[in-house]
DNA sequence: TGTCAACTGGACTCGCAGTACAGTCAGGCT
DNA sequence: AGCCTGACTGTACTGCGAGTCCAGTTGACA
């Protein structure tokens, strides 16, 4: 049983590594085992196809990604209470976070499978959307906050605002990935910063 | 010759479909001469193999992309000299016109590449770089005009603020996609407007 | 009439996904 | 000690799609 995840989540590793660099489609199977040291039966045993990792990749991701997101802004709320502050704040951290990672980040598995639809059931399809949608509601609420305490200059719907977090990340690993620049995202991302600071700080 | 021509771009007119409903390598030869009712040696004749049709998408999809923001930008010029004004219709225009496509925006072909990388060679993937960079001077050089004229209350990379309208469009078709949801992009690139009222606009 | 571009059609190789299944091996259970 | 089970290995097979090769057809034009 611990044998078992490890070498599931040993599989998912080098399967995630793979999908980044080129794509789900390119991965073969083959590397696949190779990379993770077992046989071709070994990973029919863990998945019961391709999809099925997609699928577990996706989960493994997403959870990842809001683990993130979750010790991202309660770090910021620890430096300040103030909910624009605490936005601002937890964007700079996620910003330097991507900026950070030397190989650039890895890019994002939504914009990914999104864009490789029908290669998977309706399942995976579903599990991106909600994870989206998850984003939209953190941020909504976020942005909520925000909105009780500084009038926005302009009126914005806060759904949408709670989208372009998830956008602008997704866009400018896009522009980094097809760029083959290093800190589009976490510029792309500062400037989103800049315009909350003008959409809700008062002067 | 005329013949040729025609048959070509059946072909992509076919795969560019098939390529933006599910993916590239999801796409096979056999759907796409059965779509163009040609022979698979047909097929061959004009493109020396996948990734020929690849770059010729590509090529074909950036030439028109850019030919529609020419026009956007023109007719948004004609109706205000103001190199602010103006780029705030274009984007009312561009946003309009997304809202507009019924079954949504088929999706950019350059996420769509970004994210099946290994796939292409280095001219597909240069192509694609290029068409952002090319993205990023025309609308670095609007911002420029824009900026010459109205002092930016925050201070703003000309570059990055380029590269976001490439971001926000992309960003907002990979959260419509993913969403399936029809307006995403469109309210994005709204959104991204109020920033440029907020950033430029005097008061 | 002959030439050439634009095909058709079929046969073949190769790599990869997925199936099937028999056998191995280590650990825990009784 | 004997047995069971979970986690594999190894091999052999089907089927599909990409890409190659090539011989032959067809229609336009010189």
């Amino acid at each position: 049983m611990d044998q078992k995840t490890d070498t599931r989540s040993r599989i998912l590793d080098i399967a995630e590594a793979a999908v980044l660099e080129k794509g789900f489609e390119a991965t073969s199977i083959e590397e696949i085992v190779a990379g993770a040291k077992i046989s071709r039966g070994g990973f029919f045993y863990h998945f019961k196809d391709k999809n099925a990792l997609a699928r577990a990749l996706l989960e493994r991701y997403i959870e990842l990604e809001n683990a993130l997101y979750d010790d991202l802004f309660a770090r910021a709320r620890e430096l300040n209470d103030d909910p624009l502050h605490c936005m601002l704040i937890g964007l700079k951290l996620l910003a330097e976070m991507l900026e950070e990672m030397p190989t650039g980040h890895p890019g994002c598995v939504i914009a990914s499978t999104a864009y490789q639809d029908r290669l998977f059931d309706e399942g995976v399809r579903d599990l991106n959307r909600q994870a989206i949608l998850g984003w939209r509601k953190r941020f909504r609420g976020m942005f909520e906050d925000i909105a009780a305490v500084y009038a926005p200059r302009e009126p914005v719907n806060l759904d949408a605002l709670g989208d372009m977090v998830s956008g602008v990340v997704e866009g400018g690993l896009v522009l980094q990935r097809a760029l083959r620049e290093q800190n589009n995202a976490a510029e792309q991302i500062m400037l989103f910063r800049t315009y909350l600071k003008l959409l809700f700080a008062p002067k």
